[in-house]
DNA sequence: AATTCTTTTGACCAACTGGTCAGGTTGACG
DNA sequence: CGTCAACCTGACCAGTTGGTCAAAAGAATT
């Protein structure tokens, strides 16, 4: 673990990493339990064992949190739309992804829900990031998908309605888990669920477009 | 239309119903921009021109406004879901359902994110219909799936995980509409754009399913 | 040990919001 | 026309919440 020499992280240092991390995974949390307005800065320092004036000593205001929050998220997609290799078959590009995005739903259930909200409630704040990173994304992405279509290697569908279902089909699994948890006896999803949904999900998609499957390299 | 004959509709019961619906229209479209927290009883009535006490004389309180919000919105979904037709062949049953519920992210949207922001924070106002008649319908769902799949009418899939690829897919498009028009050049879907968009998403899911299509009954 | 900078914290405040209420208005009905 | 019940509404109130602040506590540096 190499350090930046100058920079010996110190007491002070580590503990405001410390802090500001347990602000933020807390904040997440409220933030997707009770939406923007309905989650108070008191309920998020409750929950870190802070008071409320030392959350403000780190976030100016609830708005600056909660964007960093969002930040966080975007950068977790981010991570997961850079999986989608622009160089692989549909099926290791496509499966890939997917099956990205559905570690994702389950291993950051909070942050799906927050960007959910967000974007029901009109992105009042991540309006740039769609307009600017998640454009630029998907426009490189179609061009990848209409070639793979004049290649004939799959079906010709509207590229946009396939990330489409891509995004809320794994996303689901995630923003809707209540609706799912319940469905399911009141349990979540264990291990083998989880695997067996990706499967599921996988499959589906990947039949419903024409992917040619298991054709070796 | 016939009328209940001892009731020729007073002027003053008119009124009422006219009122009524005024507030729930508006009060849909609120809680769907701003959810159950954000929305406030003051910027109902200000969309409604109305005074916010005469919210109050129609409903005693905001929780029981939006308790009614979600139970016509319940409704819609109802209706829907009758459309799935357990006689019917996959493909026709199939069909119509997912183009009922495309339909119906069209044409009510504000219902659809009033319903997904319940859902994400946990439904603690409808948990009753999803324990209830949500879980009863999935299941009645479920048991045709199988019976299909058995006959070898589509694929071996967990059937859970069909219904919830077309409850996402569908409702992704009222309920990221916003994603969905700024991906759209900022303009919303025209009539074509929807016509399409129904076709993509059954093409895929069908043939994702392996369901034979076009054969005559 | 003294000094300086960062961090922590309880007490406080102004703005907002759900809900109340008393008094006024309007339609129904004899 | 008079009476009554349903309906409407401005003014008001109590509780909540985001944000402030001054003072205390703690770390770093000399």
């Amino acid at each position: 673990m190499l350090q930046t020499a100058d920079k010996p992280t110190s007491k002070r240092e580590g503990l405001r990493r410390e802090t500001l991390a347990l602000i933020l995974a807390t904040a997440e949390r409220i933030f997707a339990e009770h939406g923007f307005k309905g989650a108070t800065m008191q309920a998020i320092a409750d929950e870190a064992k802070l008071p409320k004036a030392n959350l403000h000593y780190y976030f100016p205001t609830k708005q600056a949190l909660y964007r960093q929050v969002v930040e966080r998220i975007f950068n977790i997609w981010l991570d997961a739309a850079e999986s989608f290799d622009t160089e692989a078959s549909p099926e290791d590009a496509l499966g890939t992804y997917i099956r990205k995005k559905m570690e994702i739903s389950r291993s950051h259930p909070y942050g799906s829900k927050v960007w959910a909200n967000e974007v029901i409630h009109g992105a009042p704040i991540i309006h740039d990031y769609l307009e600017t990173t998640l454009t630029e994304w998907t426009e490189s992405r179609i061009e990848v998908i209409e070639r793979w279509m004049a290649e004939g290697l799959i079906d010709a569908v509207d590229p946009r309605h396939l990330l489409y279902m891509i995004w809320s089909t794994t996303q689901h699994y995630a923003d809707f888990s209540h609706q799912i948890t319940t469905l399911n006896g009141g349990v979540p999803f264990d291990d083998a669920q989880w695997a067996q949904a990706t499967e599921c999900v996988t499959n589906i998609i990947l039949k419903g477009i024409g992917v040619r499957r298991g054709v070796p390299s």
